[in-house]
DNA sequence: ATAGGGTTAG
């Protein structure tokens, strides 16, 4: 096959390469280079390979059979399409372009960084010989690096058809392919065949199995594959960290990283960086705390997914010095830095600092991306700051050229409903390229509710029941607009319609972070070790409470509020109930919220904390996974 | 000796 001209004749050459002695085909000599190169590519060094392969050519030696491999793979790794057709001409130069592996290694290196047909030429080119595991292996991944679901299936068919022995790299290649949820019954009858033929051992299958299950949100297969691998390496560990930590389940990450620092095998960058997100899901920044310290003393200080990792940590729990300071000392900032401290700095109210620091990013010459936006929007529309917010949604397809996407309408329909623009809030939901989702709605139906628009609730209550009609937020939203409208009718009506869809409020929860554990309660909970001395507590509170004169600002909303939950006591009580009963006076009592926090509850804290003496902080968790959807099944943690 | 592969942040 020829080279394609078309990046041959570029004139950039990365590779400044000199025509070499060709030396008869895949001659066995022993190039004292090879060694070298090996150890460079093994080590990822990889510009450092294709230097060494430079320094060899320009010393008269010529590269052979064991030589390719690594410098192709390098160019693979580097994305560096020229400098790889230019070594393609080196291949049939040097007449080892029949070799196996070098074969092999062209088809990798034109899938990943020039193009998968460039790949599939060589593959057809090399005819029968083609004809072996390790060609359709290497053109299998190469589909799959480029989601090429249809072709790589198809191949994969060829090859089976074609009596080529499958192995568990062809496994390796294959099984990725079906990390869309829609695809992850093949996933599934993929991980059948391992079994049939016998590959299931190799723990890299096993990971890759594990990384396609978690991937499509089937955490339960991943579970139960974790639990059956004997031999669970960094890899394994990690996979599953991961994978709970970006499906919301941060309580069972940070269980997991307890069991693993019991095993043998030391966390590395990626762990940590699964943890420290769980820390920040669940507002636990003592336990972040721990590990930073552990991160510090491992030596991965300076990773950039690690500082960035930290900042967002500290960031959303409140600590904005400590993440104002990592971000100083950073040596490169990435938008990626900018978001999270804008994000932090955002939603604890200081939206004119999170502006300044977006229009500081923008001056640095870095360019927003569609999260920064989200980061800076919400911002606005927590600090109030209408007129700025609607300025960036504007710049944004204008300057930018990011179509905003349902987060960033969810975000701005907020910042005019907050100031009372529900009208241009309406209208700019109905405008909307894409289509609305049911947080957009919902942020109208939140409008609503605060300035008391029954009419307008009722038309996005009834959109938000087309897009998402199991989600009982939107039903105790408008039940409570209803109730405050004293619109009886309509407080039923909504009950009633729960009672049909068998819908049942999610229970409130609080949590207390407490010696690097979460303590987690539940409205009317009494499974924790010390609920007879929290009710005590409790009860004594209450009783110096109504001394004090707090009381339900209305009755009919407690009543509205108990009928929608069936609860007991509410969760925050026992929370800052447990909080005085174990911590040292004069320390702050951090209690996180899964649920907006209630009138009654909200009087209760400030009272106690005139009796007491004690500083209570009482965040609310939902903004922590404001846009993730899964609910956090913290219930088994203790 | 040599390919092919699995885990990371907002």
């Amino acid at each position: 096959m020829t080279v394609p001209q078309s990046l041959v004749s570029r004139t950039t050459k990365l590779l400044n390469l000199r025509s070499t002695k060709t030396t008869g085909a895949s001659t066995v000599t022993t190039n004292p280079w090879n060694a070298h190169l090996r150890e460079m590519a093994n080590q990822r060094q990889f510009v450092h390979a294709l230097t060494l392969y430079r320094q060899m050519l320009r010393s008269g030696d010529s590269p052979d059979v064991f030589t390719f491999p690594f410098v192709l793979k390098s160019c693979a790794a580097l994305s560096l399409p020229i400098s790889g057709a230019q070594l393609h001409c080196h291949v049939i130069k040097t007449g080892c372009k029949h070799e196996p592996f070098v074969q092999s290694s062209l088809i990798s290196m034109y899938a990943r960084c020039s193009s998968v047909q460039y790949a599939r030429k060589v593959f057809d080119e090399n005819g029968e010989s083609s004809n072996r595991t390790d060609c359709y292996n290497a053109l299998i991944s190469g589909y799959t690096f480029n989601s090429r679901f249809h072709d790589g299936f198809a191949l994969f068919r060829k090859m089976r058809e074609a009596g080529v022995s499958v192995n568990s790299v062809t496994m390796l290649g294959l099984v990725p392919l079906c990390t869309l949820p829609e695809h992850w019954c093949l996933g599934l009858c993929l991980h059948g065949c391992c079994v049939k033929f016998g590959l299931d051992t190799q723990s890299s299958v096993a990971n890759c199995l594990l990384t396609m299950y978690v991937k499509c949100g089937a955490i339960d297969y991943a579970l139960e594959l974790f639990n059956a691998m004997s031999n669970k390496d960094l890899i394994t560990w990690n996979a599953m960290i991961s994978g709970y930590a970006q499906n919301g389940l941060a309580t069972q990450v940070l269980d997991l990283y307890h069991k693993m620092k019991l095993s043998d095998v030391h966390p590395d960058p990626v762990t940590f960086v699964g943890v420290l997100s769980s820390c920040t899901y669940l507002g636990a920044q003592k336990f972040g705390t721990e590990v930073d310290r552990r991160i510090q003393s491992s030596g991965f200080s300076s990773n950039p997914f690690l500082c960035n990792a930290l900042i967002n940590m500290y960031a959303r729990c409140g600590n904005l010095e400590k993440a104002r300071s990592i971000f100083d000392h950073l040596r490169e900032k990435s938008v990626v830095s900018w978001t999270a401290i804008i994000g932090g700095y955002g939603m604890h109210g200081h939206g004119e600092i999170a502006v300044q620091l977006f229009d500081e990013m923008v001056r640095t010459g870095i360019r927003p991306d569609k999260a920064a936006f989200v980061s800076v929007l919400s911002a606005c529309s927590h600090a109030g700051l209408t007129d700025k917010g609607l300025d960036y949604f504007a710049a944004m397809e204008m300057n930018y050229g990011l179509q905003p996407e349902p987060m960033h309408y969810s975000c701005v329909v907020d910042l005019l409903g907050r100031a009372g623009r529900l009208m241009e809030a309406k209208e700019l939901i109905e405008s909307m390229q894409v289509k609305p989702d049911g947080p957009v709605w919902g942020a109208l139906l939140g409008a609503c509710k605060i300035h008391k628009n029954v009419q307008l609730a009722e038309l996005a209550f009834e959109q938000v029941m087309e897009l998402d009609p199991t989600n009982i937020g939107y039903y105790v939203l408008l039940s409570n607009i209803y109730c405050e409208a004293e619109n009886l009718e309509g407080v039923l009506k909504v009950r009633a319609m729960m009672r049909k869809r068998k819908l049942k409020k999610d229970p409130g929860y609080s949590y207390v972070e407490y010696e690097g554990r979460v303590h987690l309660f539940l409205a009317g909970d009494r499974t924790h070790p010390q609920t007879e001395e929290i009710y005590r507590m409790m009860d004594d509170l209450e009783n110096l409470v109504k001394e004090l004169g707090g009381f339900y600002k209305n009755d009919r909303e407690r009543r509205n509020e108990e009928l929608m939950s069936g609860m007991g006591v509410h969760s925050e009580k026992l929370a800052i109930a447990f909080g005085l009963l174990n911590t040292r006076p004069g320390t702050e009592i951090v209690v996180i919220k899964n649920l907006r926090i209630c009138e009654n509850c909200h009087q209760f804290i400030k009272l106690v904390s005139k009796i007491v003496d004690r500083q209570f902080v009482v965040r609310d968790a939902t903004r922590f996974h404001h846009f993730k959807n899964g609910t956090c099944s913290c219930k088994d943690y203790w």
